[in-house]
DNA sequence: CAATACTAAACAAACGTTTAATTTAAACAA
DNA sequence: TTGTTTAAATTAAACGTTTGTTTAGTATTG
């Protein structure tokens, strides 16, 4: 691992915990062993080190549903595997999508944000596929699609990014992350699995 | 409308865009047309005025939710009358719901996220208690109860807080903001109840 | 020896908060 | 109604920190 993205990790940790503006460069910096003008030195600006973080973890998920799209025809079992790569990507990445959503959260359009909105929408587009071939197939029935995508996304946002809520709902232990807990992420595929289908297909 | 009214309204617009850490004082002494130095008079301090917009805005939906739970027997007519009024509340107060889910985001536990917590859980255990009596009265199945709740509270988040990517999603007009649209409103209202309907009942 | 990596120190700007002085508003007595 | 008193409301200015960034100089490395 480069110095580069080493400084990334550290700067993902810190925002994911206390949002983009609370995190200081100082802080970063104490954290990452290094000195305050690495930063400048390696990305410029701390807007920029945003910018790097967002480059540095996005597009994983879009291969995964574009390989998805081309190589699985049932689509009640492609969206199983879709929500099953979804759910695992956003459990063992939860810092960087706890950031995309807070960020999607703003109202102002900045370049970082441009970039985060780009990334969702193109996954956004990929399930949107899904569900139209799913439809023409007769497997699935008609639906508020977009919405059907909102559902999805804001439900694994809640589960897996709002948990300091979702964790006292759900009763898991305080003690033990759930982010890190096995059986929380079976249990929430196994929600969202059962969940889509009897939307989808009504059964 | 007091003084102290006016700078709350006026916190809750600028927060609910800028986030807590990166709405500074001045601004909002500048936007309120007062002095700075009148936040620290009427408040005690930054963190404090926060602190009281949660107090100011708190409890509604609670008291609507319990009303429900006493005064309508049907479960499936209280799903849909809880659901028509968690929107419309969500949608004439986005502001604040928007400062609520992305205080939830955060991981750290400060005094005024544990109001947030509470005020939000409390909320939670309305809802618990229509869908246990429901399932009770056999007019819904068995469900995954807490991630039924987590999946409400994530899909009208996602619907009307989380706008910038939503409104992109679903490809209405940029220019008229979706949160205003009575359109846009009532079809998540009907996107909602259709899909708990069949998520409960199975039908 | 030249280029890259790194550091400590300083920079101006912005932050939340406090101070001390001033204006405003209400209450009261003549 | 008038002038006086008193407390609340409001102000401009300054406080000490902390912010992101830059500078100028020092190690390190190929």
């Amino acid at each position: 691992m480069t110095k580069r993205e080493q400084i990334l990790e550290v700067a993902e940790e810190l925002i994911a915990e206390n949002g983009f503006e609370a995190t200081s460069v100082r802080s970063l910096a104490s954290k990452a062993g290094i000195n305050v003008a690495m930063i400048s030195y390696y990305f410029g600006s701390k807007e920029k080190l945003f910018e790097a973080l967002v480059e540095y973890r996005a597009g994983f998920l879009r291969e995964k549903f574009q390989t998805l799209n081309k190589e699985v025809e049932d689509p009640l079992l492609r969206m199983e595997q879709m929500i099953d790569a979804y759910v695992d990507r956003i459990f063992s990445h939860h810092r960087f999508h706890r950031i995309l959503h807070r960020q999607m959260m703003s109202t102002k359009s900045t370049v970082s944000n441009e970039n985060i909105l780009n990334i969702l929408l193109k996954n956004a587009g990929e399930v949107k596929k899904m569900i139209q071939d799913g439809e023409q197939k007769k497997v699935f029935r008609k639906v508020d699609i977009e919405f059907t995508i909102a559902m999805l996304i804001g439900t694994i946002s809640q589960i897996a990014v709002s948990c300091l809520l979702t964790s006292r709902i759900v009763g898991v232990n305080p003690n033990t992350e759930s982010i890190h807990d096995e059986q929380y992420k079976v249990r929430a595929k196994i929600f969202l699995t059962n969940l889509m289908r009897t939307h989808l297909t009504g059964k």
